[in-house]
RNA sequence: GGACCCGUGGCCUAGACAGGAUAUGGCACCGGCUUUCUAAGCCGGCGAUCCCGGGUUCGAAUCCCGGCGGGUCCGCCA
């Protein structure tokens, strides 16, 4: 029995290959497994790397290498194959690995034993002017998967929000709230704090545009704020706060925690951006005041290369304060990672830099996603053209609720707005985390609304389907794996016994999308084997070994749906 | 002017970092499947110059070079 089958099948055909590579008097040659197509078996490789060396036909080379494999444990025969060494897994071996480290594991199957290696994850970090709005919800989105996925994998995860309390954006908001009569702004959508704030953030751009003196007014507390006026620093982080409290309880909807708070003011108060300057003061150039590196050596390019580290006021400057911040990071963890947009990359590299002049313990990783933008373009809290995340989960939801209602008309209304909030927000992550955050998004609503195909309700159904069987069961006798013969029970036994190792190599690559695509097969070769297989009308030991299947089935799709930030309804 | 990312059927998308067998799915469209564990399901059909042009290679969606198109960035803002 292991935590992961399929490792442990991979481990097996690189043993079996090397073996075979040995006795053929072959150099190894890292040619990686790759899944042949449906039919040709269950792992192969390619022999045309080695064709040259040895100087025959590829063809030949995969004979040779098969006559010479021996049998494993798990992979039964090997062929050739035009080139190729098609293997194939002793299926009732293979089935009873599975059956055993999914029955044994239970629910926690999938979890990877613990690394005791801590990591800090830093994701959503937006600024507590409005509220949240989809192009940037990709951040929690996936900065959330992915530390879910990290757990999963073995990893002691904390994340973490940076909290901008510091800068013009936040000295406006605070204007716009102290001084800008409630009359003379438009009622908000939603009775939400950040919300209701959010009129007087863009009531105050509105006036600021061609108004000098209240440019000077603004320009002055910022320079009081950032030399260190506590009074008014409580009270804009006080406001930041109110904003903040709206955005969690957005996040909070969509089931994601954060586990700590930065304050970017702290940085300042406390002296530890100061200090930076002083350890960095030496390597920087002074015009006037303020300090400077010239970044082209370091290989960054562009028009301006000149990287500020304070104002010639002697003030400091944000990357002054993110080189502070990330300095605290490395005291409490060993693997730092950043969720950013995809404009802060320049802003990571300059960083990077600065912690290794400064001689810090490390720098932290970066996963960068491309925006959501609406098809009219970029969104903007500014200028008040966003979606709103509450807006859309609202949508979501309600229309998740019509589906419900007309699918399930027997459901009480509160059971509806239960499986609806399932449903819907799950929508709404699963449409953000299935895809490659680097690929940009045009939002559309006929997309985001669709709950049919490669979506949310797909993978949750199936979900439903297993606790469907489940509760009708009863119990169960011992699995035999034996029993298991159609091609469609194979086909799910393969995928649940992949499931750890999907773990592990979306959590070492930081890709959460892997584990979407992953869910998203389970779910339908769960939903093939539920067409083809019988399991409460079954014979024993058939029964109980299906039945096995589908609790290993429960676990993995809920597992894997969790991972990636969904729910799992046990009925829909 | 420069840097980074993206470009795959009408639309969305996997595969690209580690080059390999007839390029993965979904939406839409057309046609089928429910006396049997929930049809938000399943099966079939239609549909692709993998942006373009060179190069490397036995072999390129994948690697390299050059274009084109879109996004992002190059502030004593954050």
């Amino acid at each position: 029995m292991t935590a992961d089958p399929w490792g442990a099948v991979l481990d097996e055909a690189e043993k079996l290959r090397k073996e075979a590579e040995a006795a053929a008097g072959v150099a190894h040659f890292p040619v990686p497994l790759e899944t042949p197509p449906e039919g040709w078996g269950d792992l192969a490789f390619a022999t045309f790397p080695y064709a040259k060396q040895l100087r025959k036909g590829p063809d030949q080379v995969a004979k040779d290498l098969v006559a010479l494999m021996p049998k494993g444990m798990l992979i039964a025969t090997s062929e050739a194959v035009g080139g190729y060494v098609n293997m194939r897994l002793d299926t009732v071996a293979f089935s009873r690995l599975v059956l055993d480290s999914g029955l044994a594991a239970g629910g926690s199957y999938g979890s990877l034993p613990p690394k005791k290696v801590r990591v800090l994850l830093e994701h959503t970090s937006v600024n507590p002017t409005g509220p949240i709005h989809i192009g940037r919800a990709r951040n929690p989105i996936i900065g959330d998967a992915l530390a879910r996925i990290m757990r999963m994998a073995g990893y002691e995860v904390s994340t973490e929000y940076l909290v901008n309390d510091v800068g013009r954006q936040m000295v406006l908001l605070y204007w716009g709230v102290k001084n800008i009569d409630p009359k003379d702004v438009p009622p908000p959508e939603k009775e939400k704090e950040d919300f209701r704030l959010v009129k007087y953030y863009q009531k105050a751009n509105e006036l600021l545009e061609g108004n000098e003196e209240l440019e000077r007014k603004i320009g002055e507390m910022i320079l009081r704020f950032e030399s260190g006026d506590i009074a008014l620093t409580r009270e804009i982080r006080s406001v930041a706060e109110r904003v903040l409290r709206g955005i969690l309880e957005s996040l909070d909807r969509i089931d994601v925690h954060i586990d700590s708070f930065y304050w970017e003011s702290d940085l300042i108060m406390s002296g530890s951006a100061r200090q930076v300057v002083n350890r960095l003061r030496d390597k920087f150039l002074d015009e006037g005041g303020a300090l400077f590196l010239d970044l082209a050596p370091y290989g960054i390019k562009g028009e301006n290369t000149r990287w500020f580290l304070t104002r010639k006021d002697g003030t400091t400057l944000y990357p002054t304060r993110d080189i502070a911040y990330h300095l605290t990071k490395f005291d409490r963890c060993d693997i730092a990672i950043n969720v950013l947009g995809e404009d802060q990359k320049l802003g990571q590299q300059q960083l990077k830099v600065g912690l290794q002049l400064i001689g810090a313990p490390g720098v932290p990783e970066t996963l960068f996603y491309s925006f959501v933008a609406l098809p009219e373009g970029r969104m903007s809290t500014r200028s008040g053209r966003v979606v709103s995340l509450d807006d859309l989960a609202d949508e979501l939801v309600e229309r998740a609720a019509e589906e419900v209602r007309k699918r399930r008309p027997e459901l009480p209304p509160e059971r509806v707005k239960e499986i609806a909030d399932i449903v819907g927000l799950g929508a709404l992550r699963y449409n953000i985390v299935r895809l490659q955050p680097e690929k940009k998004i045009v939002f559309k609503w006929e997309e985001a609304l669709n709950f049919e195909g490669n979506s949310a309700p797909f993978l949750q159904y199936a979900h439903a389907r297993t606790c469907g069987i489940l509760s009708k069961a009863g119990g169960r006798g011992t699995p035999d794996p034996s029993a298991l013969t159609h091609p469609s029970e194979l086909r799910l036994v393969k995928t649940l016994g992949q499931f750890p190792h999907l773990i592990s190599v979306a959590a070492e690559s930081r890709r959460p999308h892997f584990l979407a695509s992953y869910a998203y097969e389970a779910a339908s070769h769960f939903n093939i084997f539920y067409r083809d297989c019988q399991v409460l009308q079954a014979e024993e030991p058939l029964r109980s070994t299906r039945l096995a299947l589908v609790e290993i089935s429960r676990t993995v799709l809920g597992n894997a749906l969790h991972c990636i930030g969904l729910r799992a309804p046990a009925e829909m």
